[in-house]
RNA sequence: GCCGCCGUGGCGGAAUGGUAGACGCCACGGACUUAAAAUCCGUUGAAGGGCAACCUUCGUGGGGGUUCGAGUCCCCCCGGCGGCACCA
């Protein structure tokens, strides 16, 4: 025999394949929802999601299928405890690498995209997971692209009532008599002219939240004003915090979405500017410590620079905004030390004690937050002290760290802590939270302020100028634009032969002449949508995919959402969406947005998309250091399933440790879970002359083995209650335990057996397949699949204990283990204790104070 | 700087406040074999003691604390990973 041969245990190339086919063409994971043949509306649904990929050319590497697999167990076992699962998969198929590979070479990117899409679909197949392939979706397909921009025309034909707090109609304000101009202002998608972050060699613009990824791949960024599409998400600010109580999610995802979004509460104030007709507006988060603004900051790039600066000091302040508007934002973060800025010549006037106080201009403020302009308190904001420091400007304490005695002198560094007012007029005394209080209703008493909210969080930048993504649905005439009728989509990107970036902001698809021109002078818009908007309700679209005359019916849409059985009533569609940490703001964010929107429209019955989130952590290189092609470090899923089968880097992914850890892969451990995997098939078989045949040692009878009837109910029990807890790696190592008993018993009882193979079947569902099978026929059982089986119920009476082992401690510690009756009273425990040997060593001479006594479990003697 | 996560054998990891190290890897020993691989059976936290079954002490990043009892709870510190970063 030569070596590999014996590295084959069991002839997982045989049966792995024939197995895939098998499911596929009995459908066996074929999932009926409303209206579809086989359909029971009175199983209680579990909808549980992938985060689909990006089909690129390099395949699947090791951690897709880390949370493909969990999903698959969970969706597997909720199958077996009688629900219908819905478990679908789909691919994110636009983006930017399909359209730079068509630079290249000049090949469409759709082309590229399906050979990618094959490539990835032929390789979750080699993985065996349990997927209704009938519901495959790419966000690329014309279906798919025509109800992406539906939706994107249902933001275009809403607005955010503030009243209501939700979106509804444009045609609302259009029946109370709003003109089209007022409307366009309000429309959740809509256009601006702003500064954006635009990439020259990308040939496109980014989202605030894209750039740095970006910029980490090599690419450069600069500022631009360009006119853009936007998505009103910061009328949903609120929102998107709010509901995130509800819903059940890591803490960290949920806090790093609240950092996102920023809240922070304040006042705005107007500050007026000496001999001159204009106003100032800040956002202060301090309103308290208005008597200590001694200078006022406009961002470099804030309009009213050029009308205030004076004469004198025009050249410093034009070289100082253009120093600025070269720098990349890198520099601008990274400087943040060494403060710089200029003097404008102009002069505020605070509103509170009539000061006159000078305005600077800073790139320490942005124009993107606030007001672009902040009132500075040098004595209680560390950035304001530390630039009043460098341009001498005063300093004035109006908050005391000392809650009562004399107030405490600062000079050293900026007091940034609540406190007592002092120095502030009829603010004096109050603690800070109060001061607040008091000084915004004073700046509402005298129209000078009012108490305000800020977010961080920015309204969404939609357009990009790339080729592979979704048209706007959108025609323009006269410098206006109009949705086009429903009845035109999908609208689709003509093709093109030159995908190359123009090195100009100008969209690619504006090089297709006759795409853009259309009847009666409408121009098409060319800008297209970034890759969010498919995956923003890719998880709605699974629940109806193949619907031609809505983006999924209403009654899938009820069913689907519909609480499932232990979750009584959830605010989230999906029951549990695995996925990396890496979208914790961004398609996370967003699809909670446009999930938001289709509620609050009636398209939908539940206010968020997914209930449950859990984030598997990253697999990281044999070396300890994250998988990347220049480490050398790559591990090739296929490479795995092809030297020891899909069963077993399924186990071994869950084996390596907690699902949401990160964790580094050991090829040793692929081998030990084959190894395990083998120990399964030979309780089963033996061989015999090079052909596996069925063991002896299985026979058709009852179990008395007590010990090893045990073993199997626990193990039933816990490989339940661990899945449960997505506490995969225990719930294989209950598996060991029990393949290892089996193993060692003399006789193995058909029946026990076949209870591990079902509990073992979600998590390696070809061999325990295979062994049913080969079993079945040898015992003229009737051949079912495992995977169409109940899970088996745990006997609680075989689990049953008469005697345990009792743990005795003295002071805490470990003395002496008995074995006593499970049920047996502290009265007894103790004097079987206090009659142990061991015991006696360590108390005689000793006084007993006190025994603590856990029934069935321990008994500790404090003596001393 | 701020926020979050995490520190347990040689390694991956297990442990409702109650026997630390389950299960697996590695290593070592034995059986089988002409031999090796595979397989099966054992040993395997450290230090010390005993002919032996075993026994003792120490031990979950460090230091304090709460408790009859702490890997687990509280406070302080150190180290690693991730996120945000002049957000007024």
């Amino acid at each position: 025999m030569t070596m590999s041969a014996a590295r084959k245990p069991f002839p997982f190339r045989e049966f792995e394949p024939k197995w895939q086919a098998r499911w596929e063409s009995e459908q066996t994971f074929r999932t009926p929802g409303p209206g579809d043949a086989g359909f029971n509306p009175a199983k209680p649904k579990f909808y549980v999601l992938d985060m689909f990929p990006y089909p690129s050319g390099t395949g699947l590497h090791v951690g897709h299928p880390e949370g493909y697999t969990a999903t698959d167990i969970i969706g597997r076992y909720k199958r077996m405890t009688g629900h219908n699962v819905l478990h679908p998969m789909g691919y994110d198929s636009f983006g930017l690498p399909a359209e730079q590979y068509a630079i290249k070479t000049g090949q469409h990117p759709a082309i590229t995209t399906a050979a990618n899409i094959d490539n990835f679909r032929r390789q979750l197949k080699s993985l065996g997971f349990a997927y209704d392939w009938n519901r495959e979706i790419a966000t690329t397909d014309p279906e798919y692209v025509r109800w992406t921009q539906w939706i994107f025309l249902q933001l275009y034909h809403a607005y955010f009532c503030e009243e209501k707090n939700q979106a509804r109609p444009v045609a609302d304000l259009e029946a109370s008599g709003w003109t089209r101009e007022q409307i366009d202002n309000v429309r959740l998608a809509y256009v601006a002219d702003t500064p954006v972050w635009w990439s020259p060699d990308l040939g496109t613009v980014l989202a605030n939240e894209e750039v740095e990824e970006w910029k980490a791949k090599g690419h450069t960024v600069e500022r631009r004003p360009l006119r853009q599409w936007m998505l009103r998400i910061t009328k949903y600010a609120q929102r998107l915090i709010d509901e995130l109580d509800t819903l059940d999610w890591p803490e960290g995802i949920k806090l790093l979405q609240k950092n996102w979004i920023g809240r922070s509460e304040g006042a705005s104030v107007r500050f007026e500017i000496s001999n001159c007709n204009l106003q100032i507006e800040v956002f202060t988060t301090r309103p308290d410590t208005l008597f200590g603004a001694t200078y006022m900051v406009l961002a470099p790039e804030h309009p009213y620079v050029p009308e205030i600066t004076t004469p004198a000091q025009q050249s410093a302040v034009a070289a100082y905004q253009k120093a600025i508007a070269s720098k990349s934002d890198m520099d601008r973060g990274d400087l943040n030390k060494d403060k710089s800025g200029v003097f404008t010549g102009a002069f505020a006037v605070n509103p509170v004690n009539h000061e006159q106080i000078p305005i600077w201009i800073a790139d320490y403020v942005m124009m993107g937050y606030g007001t672009g302009a902040i009132m500075a308190v040098p004595a209680h904001d560390e950035r304001d002290f530390e630039f009043a420091q460098r341009f001498d400007l005063p300093i004035t304490q109006v908050v005391s760290s000392n809650t009562d005695g004399p107030p405490v002198p600062l000079l050293l560094e900026a007091f940034s802590d609540p406190g007592i007012a002092i120095n502030s007029g009829f603010l004096d005394g109050l603690p800070t939270a109060q001061s607040k209080d008091r000084m915004i209703a004073w700046l509402e008493a005298n129209k000078l302020g009012i108490r305000r909210i800020q977010y961080k969080l920015r309204d969404w930048l939609f357009s990009r100028q790339r080729y592979w993504g979704e048209p706007f649905p959108i025609i323009w005439k006269d410098d206006r634009h109009q949705a086009i009728p429903e009845s035109e989509l999908p609208l689709l990107a003509p093709p093109l032969e030159d995908y190359k970036p123009s090195g100009t902001p100008e969209p690619i698809l504006n090089k297709a002449k006759e795409w853009i021109h259309l009847p009666d002078g409408f121009l098409r818009e060319t800008n297209t949508m970034p890759q969010w908007a498919g995956s923003c309700w890719y998880y709605l679209r699974y629940c109806d995919p193949r619907n031609t005359a809505r983006f999924l019916s209403e009654e899938a849409e009820a069913y689907w959402a519909s609480s499932s059985a232990h979750a009584k009533s959830s605010p989230g569609m999906v029951d549990l969406y695995v996925g990396g940490t890496e979208h914790a703001v961004l398609h996370l964010l967003y699809a909670r947005f446009w999930h938001k929107v289709l509620f609050d429209l009636g398209h939908v019955t539940t206010p968020e998309p997914f209930q449950k989130l859990v984030n598997q952590g990253l697999i990281l290189g044999e070396d300890g250091q994250k998988m990347s092609k220049s480490r050398g470090n790559v591990v090739n899923p296929d490479d795995v399933v092809s030297e020891y089968g899909a069963d077993a880097l399924r186990l071994y992914e869950m084996f390596m440790g907690p699902l949401e850890q990160v964790k580094p892969w050991q090829m040793k451990g692929v081998e030990g879970v084959s190894r395990f995997l083998a120990r399964v098939w030979r309780v089963a078989f033996e061989e015999h002359e090079n052909q596996w045949r069925i063991s002896k040692k299985i026979q058709d009878v009852a179990c008395t083995d007590k010990g090893l009837l045990r073993v199997v109910h626990e193990t039933i029990q816990k490989v339940g209650a661990d899945i449960e807890k997505l506490s995969f790696n225990t719930a294989i190592s209950q598996m060991m335990i029990c393949t290892n008993a089996f193993t060692q018993a003399e006789v193995v009882p058909l029946r026990e057996f076949i209870q591990l193979l079902a509990v073992l079947n979600p998590f390696a569902p070809h061999i325990t397949e295979e062994i049913h099978e080969r079993v079945a026929e040898v015992f003229k059982h009737p051949a079912v699949l495992l995977s169409e089986t109940t899970w088996p119920a745990h006997d609680p009476l075989a689990l049953v204990r008469h005697e345990i082992e009792l743990v005795v401690q003295i002071n805490g510690k470990l003395r002496d283990r008995l074995m006593i009756a499970k049920d047996a009273d502290e009265e007894t425990a103790k004097a079987a204790a206090l009659n142990s040997p061991k015991v006696r060593e360590h108390t005689d001479g000793k006084t007993l104070h006190k025994i603590i006594f856990i029934p069935g479990k321990l008994l500790n003697i404090v003596a001393s």
